[in-house]
RNA sequence: GAUUCCGUAGCUCAGCUGGUAGAGCAAUACACUUUUAAUGUAUGGGCCCUGGGUUCGAAUCCCAGCGGGAUCACCA
C-alpha cells in the first residue's frame, strides 16, 4: 500500500491534458452519455462531494465520478483501490482512468474505474469554495501567506495564476512586436563597476578573484547605447534591475524593465510606436484596448494626449514656469506648499511641481514631454525650445509607465552634462549620476541619432490586471526572513 | 525610515469593561453513493507571534521586540 502512496514515477499524463479533455468534450462527447474508450488523465485532487470529486491540473479542472464498488476489475483489485480512495486527501496528485459521461445535470466527467497514485500531499491544502455566483466561501487571503507561500496562493487562487498567465503574455507580445520590426533582443551585465544610466542607490557586492566593487545595474541604458555606437539597428533587453531603496506597494527592490534603442529615431517617432506597442499588448492580453484600473475605465488605444511640461503644469496650476530661475521656483514651491531641499536646481524643483500638482490628473494615456534639461543627463537637447530636452514620459492613471528621449549622442555635450551632474552631487542630491569614461568614449566614436525607450513591466502588468499592488504582480515579493 | 492597524486551530474569523479557548470549512471515524460552496452523527485539534510588566488571575491591559497590511517619505 505504502509503495502505491509515495511519489510514482511512472506517469502516463500525456496521454491528454486538461484542454484537450475539453475539446474533445466539444467533438465527441457532447450528447453522447458514455465514450467508447477510456481516457487517461492526471492532476491534483481537490475534494470529494459523494462519488463526485474535483481534478485539477494548470488549465482546469474536470469532475471525476468514483463510485464505490466500480473501482478495479479482479475482487482484490477492488478491495485496493477501496483503501486507496479511502487515503485520498486534498492536494495528492493521481492519474485516473475511465470513460467520459455526462451525469445526471449535464455534467461532463469521468466514470474512473482505475485510480493511482503520482504524489502525496502530506500538508492540507487551504480549501477554496465558490458557488455559481463567484462568492467565495473560505478563502485563502492573508497577504504574508500567500506571498510566502506563493505555491500554495497558485493552486487555490486560479484568479492568481490568472495574472501571471497575464504577465507573461504581456513579455511574449512585447518580444514578438520588436521581433517583428528586426530589433535584437540582446543581454548586458547585471554586474557593473560603475552604476550609470539612472539616478538611485545601487546594492554593492564584491568580486573576489578581480578584487574589485562592483554594483548590481540600477539600468542598463549605457551599454544598450554602446551597442547602437557598436552598429545595431535596434537593441532591446527585458530584465531584472536592481535598486537599493524603500519598498512599498509600488517598488520592490528587483524589479523587471524594458529598454530598448533605434536608430535613426526620435522621441516623436517612440511616442508613435509606444501607443501602437501598447494597443497591441492591451488586445491581445485582455482582448480590448479598455480596462478597468480602480474607479478608472482607461483606453490604450492611440494616439495618446501629448502635452510639454511646462504647458501641463500651467493647466493645472495656472502658473508659467518656464522663464523662471531658481529663486522664482523656490518661491513658487513655498507658495503651494511643496517641500524642497536646499540641494535641488531648477529641474528638480519643477519635477516636484509637477508631481504634485499634475501627475494625479494624468487618468487617460499622456504623453507628458520636453524635461528641463537639468533632470536629465541623458536626453538630447531639444530642438527648438532653448533649456529642455527632447524626453517624453507616458502617464497613465496617474503613474509613470514610460520614460524615453531623443538619446543625446553628443559626447562633448554628455561629458558637460556628466559634470553637471557632479557638481549636484557636490550640492548633496546623492542621485545625481556618475561619469562613464568609456561610456564617453564610445560616444566619441559616434552614435547616430537614436531613440530609447523604457518601461517598466512590473507597473505595466499591475495596470493591465487591476492590481494596485506590485506584490500580486511578482511571484516572489521580497520579504523579511519568516522566523520560525 | 515615520505613522497607523493587525498577529487566536491547517484556512477564514469570533472571543465585550481581565476570570483560564470558540464557530464554519478542512481533518479523523462511522453511515450515506448523491451532486454543484456547504449530507448527517461523533471525535480530535491551540506556545492565543515572542519576551517582559501590572494583577490573586492576562488571548484580553501596559512596555519592548519580531512579522505583515495600509498611508507617508524616497524611488521606477
Amino acid at each position: 500500500m505504502r509503495g502505491e502512496l509515495t511519489f510514482n514515477a511512472k506517469v502516463n499524463r500525456n496521454v491528454m491534458t486538461f484542454q484537450e479533455f475539453i475539446e474533445v468534450i466539444k467533438e465527441e462527447a457532447l450528447g453522447k452519455y458514455q465514450s467508447a474508450e477510456d481516457i487517461s488523465i492526471a492532476g491534483r485532487f481537490m475534494g470529494q462531494r459523494g462519488p463526485f470529486a474535483q481534478l485539477q491540473d494548470a488549465v482546469g479542472r474536470v469532475q471525476l465520478y468514483i463510485g464505490k464498488d466500480e473501482l478495479g476489475e479482479t475482487p482484490e483489485n477492488k478491495e485496493r483501490h477501496k483503501k486507496l480512495v479511502k487515503l485520498l486527501d486534498i492536494g495528492d496528485y493521481i492519474a485516473v482512468k475511465g470513460k467520459l459521461f455526462a451525469t445526471g445535470t449535464g455534467e461532463i466527467s469521468i466514470h474512473v474505474h482505475e485510480l493511482k497514485f503520482l504524489s502525496k500531499s502530506l500538508r492540507p491544502l487551504p480549501i477554496v469554495k465558490r458557488d455559481k455566483d463567484g462568492n467565495i466561501y473560505d478563502s485563502f487571503t492573508d497577504p504574508e501567506l500567500r506571498y510566502r507561500q506563493r505555491y500554495v496562493d497558485l493552486t487555490v487562487n486560479p484568479e492568481v495564476k490568472e495574472i501571471f498567465i497575464k504577465r507573461s503574455r504581456i513579455v511574449t507580445v512585447m518580444r514578438r512586436f520588436f521581433d517583428a520590426q528586426g530589433w535584437l533582443e540582446v543581454e548586458t551585465p547585471v554586474l557593473q563597476p560603475i552604476h550609470g544610466g539612472a539616478a538611485a542607490r545601487p546594492f554593492a557586492t564584491h568580486h573576489n578573484t578581480l578584487d574589485m566593487k562592483l554594483y548590481m545595474r540600477i539600468a542598463n541604458e549605457l551599454y544598450l547605447k554602446r551597442l547602437i555606437v557598436g552598429g545595431f539597428d535596434g537593441v532591446y533587453e527585458i530584465g531584472k534591475m536592481f535598486r537599493n531603496e524603500g519598498m512599498d506597494r509600488t517598488h520592490n527592490p528587483e524589479f523587471t524593465s524594458m529598454e530598448i534603442y533605434v536608430a535613426y529615431k526620435d522621441y516623436n517617432w517612440m511616442m508613435s510606436m509606444v501607443e501602437q506597442l501598447l494597443e497591441t499588448i492591451a488586445k491581445e492580453v485582455n482582448g480590448t484596448t479598455k480596462v478597468q484600473i480602480g474607479e478608472n475605465s482607461i483606453d490604450f488605444a492611440g494616439p495618446y494626449e501629448r502635452i510639454s511640461m511646462y504647458d501641463s503644469i500651467k493647466k493645472y496650476t495656472g502658473i508659467d514656469v518656464s522663464q523662471m530661475d531658481e529663486v522664482a521656483l523656490r518661491k513658487v514651491c513655498k507658495e503651494m506648499h511643496i517641500k524642497v531641499d536646499d540641494y535641488m536646481g531648477k529641474g528638480k524643483l519643477i519635477d516636484e511641481i509637477f508631481g504634485e500638482k499634475v501627475e494625479d490628473h494624468l487618468i487617460q494615456p499622456t504623453y507628458i514631454t520636453d524635461y528641463p534639461i537639468e533632470m536629465t543627463p541623458l536626453a538630447k537637447k531639444h530642438r527648438s525650445e532653448e533649456g529642455l530636452v527632447e524626453r517624453f514620459e507616458l502617464f497613465v492613471n496617474g503613474k509613470e509607465i514610460a520614460n524615453a528621449y531623443s538619446e543625446l549622442n553628443d559626447p562633448i555635450d554628455q561629458r558637460q552634462r556628466f559634470e553637471d551632474q557632479l557638481k549636484l552631487a557636490e550640492r548633496g542630491d546623492d542621485e545625481a549620476m556618475a561619469l562613464d569614461e568609456d561610456f564617453l568614449r564610445a560616444l566619441e566614436y559616434g552614435m547616430p541619432p537614436t531613440s530609447g525607450l523604457g518601461i517598466g513591466i512590473d507597473r505595466l502588468t499591475m495596470m493591465l490586471t487591476n492590481n494596485p499592488s506590485i506584490q500580486e504582480v511578482l511571484f516572489f515579493p521580497q520579504m523579511k526572513p519568516e522566523v520560525a
